[in-house]
DNA sequence: TATGAATGAGGTTTCATTCAT
DNA sequence: GATGAATGAAACCTCATTCAT
């Protein structure tokens, strides 16, 4: 007799579940071309024709780690934004990445040892460079309504600051400062620094001081 | 008779020359794992057996790229270090550090894309490491020189936003304005950040002094 | 549905037979390092994965070709041992060992091509040169209890004898009389040689000569 | 200027046998198929270039080890076969193959692990059936003269028994007592067996028994 | 849904041999 | 007489993938 609907659908879920975290925990550690798909298999504790079922090629095993992180990331970003008064959100955006880097750590370290390689960035598609593209725009975004000068190199330096700790983090979790570190890039963001007054105070003032 | 010394001399440096170059130009484009030796081979227009007579393995290829690639940046950083009056030495090494760069765009790119890989690291040895050890030491030293506050905390900050920088501008090497950026990173280090409220201590006590 | 597991026995099983088969037959012809693995897998019919999803490398295809042999000649011996009358024991054996030769000449031919390299034969294990002990250790018995003098020495000449045949006619079955040289040798090792005169003549007498 | 004809020789010869001696040595110990020519030249101390110089290929230097020895071994045969009165030959014989064995121990173990692979012997020649052959011829005309019945068979068994001594002896050259045992031999066929008298003993006599 | 035996192209490495000097 | 850089076919082995059940 037929399993029913839901059972099968239980077990497919699971199944799946099961590859893309031996993956997912093997992309990490190995990389992905030093992954092969048998340790994988045998990680998850299913054979090799089943993965095959579920996914297409070794690819889209690695296309289907992303796109669910990606998804996920997103949402995580999109509620500092909404839920945060104008002030806070860059405070806000920047634990909510320390928070999501802490929680999918195998997923970045992955991502970070993935994306060095042209060849295998442009197969998971266009969608991870108009990610980045987007980052980069809200940070600007940001730093604009703050009254950030020079907002377009402001957010890149603070986009490549954020990668760095992140990646750093990744390498030596146990060890790494995290959130004190994430603290003082906040702390330094908090505010645009002050213009260096050049209308008001009369240089003669300055001087005789 | 035999060739003379001299010459043998050439040819060998010219042959392990072409294979390193082959090399990191190909394990950058496609990462350690997924550049097949032919592939190197191929492209430094040499034979298998050759490489193999120069390199015991792959893996002692890539090593024999990072002692290259780490020789050259602890000069070039040795220089800034050197060369500069105390005040200048953060914005040399900063200088410094994004010529090599932008010199040895291949070897970063490889770097980044091998450090996620526990593995593959592990056989690079302990120099690894410790390289990245002595360069977040020497950032410390200088901040605790220029007077900034928990400077543990802030050299890693540091060293994460310039690894960020770099690592961003090998991914897109034609399009990131990374003297911009750097120059902005650098002029937010020239001086540490006043102390709040000091209000009370009345200035003239301090100069007193 | 997965197949049967006693359809995947089968199949596992008659995989096993030809690979072991064949790399026999070629291993005995071509020696062991003489024998490429391809070679094998033609004659087997089977694909290099294959193999190799069996067998973890050529050595331990190797090793599984000795141990199924000396599995083999072991019961064979022990069968001559327990079944005989004290007497007849030796006769037995010498008969056991003939008709193993002649069964399973392929495997002779390799044990004597590889046994005088040391490097392949300590990758078989100890348990050969255990093995050789212990035959050497039973003809020593079996002639002791004969009443044979020198037992240790004797026992020494018997297993030369004895390996010397079988390799000679391994060496070209075809035409070596294997079964009259082996009845020649039964019959010297019937019965212990006399002693030399220890009946008539007294030992006064001999010394007078 | 030209080297004198006397020193080149002396060169040529001092290379040839450097050559020679470590491809015996390494064969004997890793067996033909299993020994690089560059093994060979590393031992030897001297370029790949100078043994295809010597040698037209690897088999060739095979090839002149066997013609080495061949030569040699034949010489002591002739010396045994000369030297002694007919009772003592076959004494003088076994002696004389045991001091050889001793002596070139490298070569029998290389001719006892490189006889069993067809392919190479073939490539050797002819020479060495013939070779075989002649011994044997040799062993049974001794026993003939010395009045062994049935000598074709009785040959074949001595000679077995002399090659099993020797290979048991290079396999474990410091343990194997090789006079002791040769000596049994020896010893054993100095007479022919007494024929099972049917002249003398009445009939009666047995029966009583 | 799930299995695991089987494939074969391709990966890294070895090795007999050549050749310019 | 001698060198050693260089070759390329072939060796051992891996791995993404298929398919009968």
């Amino acid at each position: 007799m037929p399993r029913s609907a839901a059972l099968n659908q239980e077990l497919r879920d699971a199944s799946r579940r099961r590859i893309l975290d031996a993956a997912l925990r093997l992309f990490a550690e190995r990389g992905y071309a030093g992954t092969p798909v048998d340790a994988i298999v045998r990680d998850a504790g299913i054979s090799p024709g089943l993965l095959y079922h579920y996914f297409p090629s070794k690819l889209d095993l690695l296309r289907a780690l992303f796109a669910e992180s990606m998804t996920d990331v997103r949402a995580s970003f999109a509620a500092a934004d909404a839920a945060r008064d104008p002030a806070g959100r860059l405070a806000a955006l920047l634990g909510a990445a320390t928070e999501i880097v802490r929680e999918r750590r195998d997923f970045w370290t992955l991502s970070y040892g993935v994306r060095m390689q042209r060849e295998v960035l442009t197969a998971l598609g266009a969608d991870l460079f108009a990610w980045t593209a987007e980052i980069h725009a809200v940070l600007q975004r940001y730093l604009t309504e703050a009254g950030w000068p020079d907002p377009a190199i402001e957010a890149r330096l603070l986009f490549a600051s954020i990668d760095g700790i992140h990646q750093h983090y990744v390498l030596a979790p146990d060890h790494y400062p995290i959130d004190a570190i994430t603290a003082r890039l906040i702390d330094r963001y908090r505010t645009p620094p002050v213009p260096p007054k050049r209308r008001a105070a009369p240089p003669a003032a300055r001087r005789t001081r």
